[in-house]
RNA sequence: GCCGAUGUAGCUCAGUUGGUCAGAGCAGCUGAUUUGUAAUCAGCAGGCCGGGGGUUCGAAUCCCUUCAUCGGCUCCA
């Protein structure tokens, strides 16, 4: 007999070699319909695992990821044997289920080629062999035997795969058909497969390494009922609504031109006021903060990135050398800030006294993005860094980390970016050769960031292996209004530049010592912060920043003049404000405005001019009545302020 | 950079198998309308069908090539 324990705490006896199944069942059988894995002692299992250990198990039912990864992983296999089906001799690479789905990486064959257009077809087989309920049975087998079945199949994915692999742990799984080298855990038969909807092909390197082959990699989502997949698709709907590069064509924020070149935004009107303004408040919190505004050029001496490091490691890939009338005089875009802040800080000599020095500028830099990589807003290669660098002494460092940490949470908070996490990006535990500095002062550095992010309370994980190779590193990625993950603020500790500049300050000791290095940007880049930006908000920005904060509408022509009253007096305010004259109906001029997402529209005829008021609407709130003008401009000043009060105060 | 897809007026899209196929709606312009809480009406103007080659009597439609965009991969100082 096993003793079983429930997550309630409470204990159960089963016969030995007992099943996750068979508990389900001895519960209810509503509950053995629904239950798609077990966890047995924190490890996620198939059902049909007999179970012979006292173990503390979990039962997974669809609302629990554990559930839907095997549930997504078993869909992979299907999706597999559907392919072998279709596609006869395809040879299989990996097929995990992902956040939300599953892929799996095939090699049809040389002259087979899986496009969009296949997809249905194989959707349909799908469908087909998960009606048969075929059962996933597990099969453990020695290395020399899984080398042998798959080396006969010709499979070299599978057999590259296996020979990573220790002898002793190598299973597989069956169903239909295929079978596949697999860990699990698996449904127990493909019923519950009900919905399924294949998403895109894609190239994908195998084991991600661009020197291999490129296999084809089909991304696909399933559901135990259909309403959960239509439930799914309408949430991409909803997301490419939100798509920064739809909303900022709507809204006249920004826009590409071939003709300026890929990759290079051009703001309009409209976003450069915005961006101005994100610009400004962050300048002024950096005022407070004790940062100095400083600017440097767009390009600098090929030397200088030779001296920074910068040209040998990114110089072949990148924009080239500009040359000059002069021989042998060349000039290179900037891609980094930093170097000609170090020329800064080497413009005069330093004391420990003055330290910390702060030095910030919105400054914009050029990187030769891979074409295929260029995305909207969010990946460019023109771009503007909220960049700012501190120097300091290393008994400063955890003080002056603490303080970013602030900013950074200061902005996220004004802009309604309330749920983010952190990752620490460390040193690889075992191997230290590929870092820059001495092992004292990374693991000061690394003591540092991680009582900083305790002291500060957090929500972080701690990634080794991860820093960059002249300092660890902390990033914030924030979640947006539908859930998305995004990375947009850094702090980076770097021993590099220090060195290569050859940095230093006279300190109380009267001897030469080298200051640490901050670079921080709580953006990231203004581009791909507005990006984020829009994609949150969904084009409603907080009034504070939006570009039109009230478009006043007349009713007729022959109230212009009261409009034009109404829109001069909040002007006066300090309110945004515009005038819709066009000579179309209310109607219409709502919707019109509404569409461009003001936040508040003023209807004045013939009662609003009578009694000098207005009648309100507020954005996707629809009438908000009448209010005397003034008062209407108290209550917008007042939002305003609160809004700002409150990012001050925060 | 690699794999796949896409590319028709400012925007969103129609254009069956190559033969009045260069269209629609919105936006724009002109005029009428003077409007009361999410689309007033009419007229006009707008495109060498991404660029360049080719096949054909004939190409938006087929082929090649190039550029750009989209979805991924790789990369991201």
């Amino acid at each position: 007999m096993v003793n079983i324990t429930f997550p309630d705490q409470s204990v159960r006896k089963y016969e030995d070699g007992i099943t996750g199944m068979d508990i389900a069942k001895s519960i209810s059988n509503s509950l053995a319909r629904e239950v798609l894995s077990i966890s047995v002692n924190g490890e996620i299992r198939d059902l049909t695992r007999p179970i012979y250990e006292d173990a503390e198990i979990r039962l997974h039912k669809w609302d629990d990821d554990e559930a839907k990864h095997a549930f997504w992983h078993s869909s992979a296999h299907l999706m597999a044997e559907a392919i072998e089906a279709l596609y006869p001799g395809t040879k299989f690479g990996i097929g995990p289920s992902i956040e939300n789905g599953f892929y799996y990486d095939v090699d049809p064959g040389d002259d087979v080629v899986i496009t969009d257009a296949d997809l249905p077809k194989i959707e349909k087989k799908m469908k087909e062999l998960a009606a048969r309920k075929s059962r996933y049975t597990r099969e453990e087998i020695s290395k020399k035997n899984a080398l042998s079945l798959f080396g006969k199949k010709g499979d070299e994915y599978k057999t590259e795969l296996i020979n990573d692999l220790e002898d002793g742990t190598i299973s597989l799984y069956s169903h239909g058909n295929f079978t596949d080298l697999c860990r699990g855990p698996h449904l127990p038969d493909t019923s519950p497969i009900k919905a399924i909807k294949l998403l895109n092909v894609a190239g994908a390197y195998w084991r991600g390494d661009e020197k291999r082959k490129q296999l084809t990699r089909i991304y696909g989502i399933t559901f135990p009922k259909q309403s959960l997949l239509e439930e799914f698709l309408e949430r991409i709907e909803k997301a490419k609504q939100r798509d920064h590069r739809k909303i900022g064509k709507e809204l006249e924020l920004f826009t590409f031109s071939q003709k300026v070149g890929q990759g290079l935004p051009l703001w309009l009107p409209k976003g450069a006021q915005l961006r101005e303004r994100l610009e400004n408040f962050l300048k002024n919190v950096q005022k407070q903060h004790g940062y100095e505004p400083v600017i440097t050029p767009h390009i600098g001496l090929k030397e200088l990135y030779v001296t920074s490091g910068h040209y040998e490691k990114y110089g072949k890939d990148s924009f080239q050398p500009i040359s000059t009338p002069q021989e042998g005089e060349e000039f290179l875009l900037k891609p980094m800030n930093c170097p000609h802040h170090c020329e800064i800080y080497k413009s005069k000599p330093h004391s420990y006294r003055e330290l910390p020095v702060r030095m910030a500028e919105f400054g914009t830099v050029y990187r030769y993005e891979q074409s295929g990589e260029l995305h909207g807003l969010t990946r460019v290669r023109g771009f503007t860094q909220d960049d700012a660098h501190i120097f300091c002494r290393p008994d400063q460092l955890k003080e002056e980390f603490i303080k970013v940490i602030d900013i950074i949470h200061h902005i996220f908070n004004a802009l309604d970016f309330k749920d983010y996490t952190t990752q620490v990006s460390l040193r690889d535990k075992e191997d230290h050769s590929k870092y820059i500095g001495n092992d004292e002062n990374w693991e000061k550095a690394e003591q540092a960031i991680l009582e900083a992010v305790e002291e500060k309370g957090l929500k972080t994980n701690v990634e080794y292996g991860e820093a960059a190779f002249y300092g660890p590193k902390l990033d914030f990625m924030v979640r947006d209004a539908i859930g998305r993950k995004w990375q947009l603020g850094t702090i980076q500790v770097d021993y590099n530049l220090p060195e290569r500049f050859d940095l230093e300050y006279i300190g109380a000791d009267n001897q030469k010592h080298r200051p640490i290095m901050i670079h921080r940007a709580p953006f990231g880049s203004m581009e791909r912060f507005v990006a984020v930006l829009i994609e949150h908000t969904g084009g409603k920005f907080p009034i504070w920043l939006t570009p039109d904060q009230v478009v006043v509408l007349p009713v007729s022509e022959k109230y212009h003049d009261y409009a034009e009253k109404v829109s001069n007096l909040l002007n006066n305010y300090d309110i945004r404000t515009l005038i819709d004259e066009r000579s179309e109906k209310v109607g219409k001029k709502i919707r019109d405005n509404e569409l461009k997402r003001i936040p508040y529209l003023l209807i004045v005829g013939e009662k609003e001019k009578e009694s000098g008021t207005v009648s309100v609407r507020r954005q996707g709130k629809g009438d908000k009545g009448v209010m005397k003008l003034d008062d209407f401009a108290t209550l917008i000043s007042q939002e305003v302020d609160n809004q700002l009060k409150f990012i001050d105060t925060i």
